[in-house]
DNA sequence: CTTCAGCGTTTACTGGTGTAATCGCTAGGT
DNA sequence: ACCTAGCGATTACACCAGTAAACGCTGAAG
C-alpha cells in the first residue's frame, strides 16, 4: 500500500484562517472574517479567498449548512505545528533542539517562567 | 537618536547563499556558487542573481578584490536565527519555548543526546 | 412570480521568489 | 592597439501570495 504524504504547504495569510478554524470550528465563512478580518486589516473579501485557496488544497473541508457551508481544518494544528517546527530545527539548527535552547537562552529570550516549565518538563522526559 | 531597525527579510534560497558566507566568507561569486549551485541544483547565474539581490537588501557587503568582488555577511547569523526562531515561537507557541520543547518531545523528536544537552543546559541555566 | 440579499466562485492585480539568460564593461594577453 | 574572457548588472518570466472586487446562483420575502 502507498501511504500518500501529502504535505499542504500553508501561506502565513492562510495560517490566520487556519487558528481560528483551529481554535473554533465548525465556522461559516462569516464567522471566521469576524474572527480574523479586523485584527489583521482584512476585508470579509480577503478571508473568502483565503478559505477557497485552503479548501483547494485539503487542509480545510466544508459541510453543507443551509444556505452556506461550515468549515472545519481537516489538517490538524500538531500536525502542522510540528511539520513548521522541525523545518526550522532542521534548517537553522542541524535538527537539534538543545542548540535552539541555547540560543535563545543566549539572548534572553526565556523568561522565568520558561525556565522553570522547561525544569519541570526534562524532569518528567527520564 | 533614532534607531533604525531594518528588518532584513531573508527568502529561503537567499538563506542558502548566506549560509555559506557564514560558513566562510569573504568569498568570491563563483566560489559562492561551487559551496551551493550543485547541492541545489542551481546554475551560476542563479547564485548571481540571489548575490546581487542579498546585497541590495543590505543582508551581504561586497569588497572589490582585484577584477571581481568578494562578498560577506553584514547580517549575523544569530541575528537571523533569533528572528526566525523568535517568530516560529510567537506564531505557533504564544511566544514560550516550553510548549515547544513538550510538542516535540510528545512526537519523539527528541534524540538521548538532545534531552542530555538540555538537561545539561538547564542545569546551567539557574 | 419577481426581486433582492446573501453566499460561494471567478477574476484581478501587484509584488516577491525561483530560476536563468543576456549584456556590457574592462583588464590582460597577443 | 585589438580582441576576448570573465565579471557584475540588467532583463526575463512563470508562479505563488496578499489583497480584493465583481459575478452569478438560489432561497426567501413580498
Amino acid at each position: 500500500m502507498i501511504t500518500a504524504v501529502t504535505v499542504i504547504k500553508i501561506s502565513s495569510a492562510e495560517a490566520v484562517v487556519m487558528e481560528a478554524l483551529w481554535r473554533r470550528a465548525p465556522l461559516a465563512a462569516e464567522d471566521v472574517a469576524v474572527e480574523v478580518a479586523a485584527g489583521q486589516g482584512w476585508t470579509e473579501a480577503t478571508v473568502k479567498t483565503l478559505i477557497n485557496r485552503l479548501l483547494t488544497k485539503g487542509a480545510i473541508a466544508a459541510t453543507p449548512d443551509k444556505r452556506r457551508y461550515l468549515y472545519r481544518p481537516v489538517l490538524a494544528r500538531a500536525d502542522y505545528v510540528r511539520a513548521e517546527s522541525q523545518g526550522l530545527l532542521d534548517r537553522l539548527f542541524d535538527g537539534r533542539l538543545a542548540p535552539l535552547v541555547s540560543h535563545l537562552s543566549q539572548n534572553r529570550a526565556l523568561t522565568p517562567q520558561d525556565i522553570a516549565d522547561l525544569k519541570k518538563l526534562i524532569g518528567e522526559l527520564d
